[in-house]
DNA sequence: TCTCCAAGCGGACAGTTGTCCGTTTGAGTG
DNA sequence: CACTCAAACGGACAACTGTCCGCTTGGAGA
């Protein structure tokens, strides 16, 4: 399960003057991504929007997207127990609800593209890993990979690498194709909603 | 097609001064790559090694991802001729050409990881159109969508949103999924064309 | 050959990232 | 309350990106 903290929450035992600090910074960075968006707000900006040094700010959040998955923690939250709502029950084809996961993704992406978009951008070079590595597209991935592995079971699909399919099924949904998608090819969500449809549920060669 | 000069080759009419310049920044770029790999190498300590100032470095490439871009050249030239000879023949089925093209793709990211790792983490911020918005990425995408097309007049499979399934088919290729999956989940490029193979010739629900 | 100027040059610069380190402080403990 | 020290603080700093601008130069035309 995707717990809480997962993104980046606040730790337990803070010491008072930390915790201010923290909500300082979290302010500042809402009140500053409010303004002006995410990508042109600098860490040192947000230091000083917060009245806090450079060692304070890269203390609590070590780069951008650290600070960015904080304040993207509620939503991811929200997300996460939403779907897993929607998945406990046992009803209905698992390929059905491997769809509802994705267009949830989808949904996700649409409304948190700038802080999805910063956290992006912020983990390249050294940090290349985290990109998959982190505890948001684990959850992606294990929930993906489960919802693929009962569909094997219950004989809908025939078996299959699971762990493959289920990185590639989301792969199309990674923030930067779908926003090149969205924004510059002018691809409207019904659209990509039903041609991931249609990918999922019958493959390329699928009875259309 | 991919022509010369797609992602960053040399102009024409360039003045001899500029030549040489040029020539001197791929030269120390090369080196310092091949000496202690691209992320760690800045674009500060190219122009030093290149013995070109800051002013010039950047008139030439804009960026690092425009750097990498121009080492790429030939080998992203040899590439998709061969694509492009591979495909010319009437010969077989589309989808078994989309394979040919994908795996060809995998070998691409294998030979050429560390820039096009670089490139894409300098694609960043106010340049995130460019992750997508490239003449390679154009090739590939048109490249795709051109085999699924016959595909469909040919009857090898339903009629579907090609453009869509273009995206949809490169998206697990990308260069971040790509090295996570080999390098974090230790994953082997058999296993990896198997499993793609699957999923494109026959989808999830393919007869396995 | 001389003149001219667009193209090219380099280095200073502002703004940024992320680290380092000496100083301060909050919260347990006696 | 006084003591202690790990935790937290802030600001200086080195390194880097990308821009700007005044100076230089290759090469085209007279």
């Amino acid at each position: 399960m995707l717990d809480a903290e997962a993104w980046g929450a606040e730790c337990c035992g803070e010491r008072r003057d930390a915790a201010e600090s923290r909500q300082r910074i979290l302010d500042a960075a809402r009140a500053l991504f409010a303004e002006r968006g995410v990508e042109p707000v600098s860490m040192y900006e947000v230091g000083r929007a917060a009245g806090v040094g450079q060692g304070t700010l890269y203390r609590r959040y070590e780069h951008k997207g650290a600070l960015c998955g904080a304040l993207l923690h509620e939503s991811a939250g929200r997300f996460s127990e939403e779907v897993r709502v929607r998945l406990e029950g046992d009803d209905g084809p698992a390929l059905e609800k491997l769809m509802y996961l994705l267009q949830r993704l989808a949904g996700f992406n649409e409304e948190n593209a700038p802080l999805l978009g910063a956290i992006r951008d912020a983990a390249g070079g050294e940090r290349r890993r985290e990109r998959y590595h982190n505890p948001f597209y684990q959850w992606l991935r294990e929930t993906a990979k489960m919802l693929l592995e009962i569909a094997v079971e219950r004989r809908e699909i025939p078996p299959l690498d699971t762990e493959y399919a289920a990185d590639a099924s989301l792969a199309p949904l990674n923030i930067d194709l779908y926003l090149y998608q969205r924004q510059e090819l002018g691809m409207d969500r019904g659209r990509m909603t039903a041609a991931m449809r249609r990918l999922v549920l019958e493959g390329l060669k699928g009875s259309g």
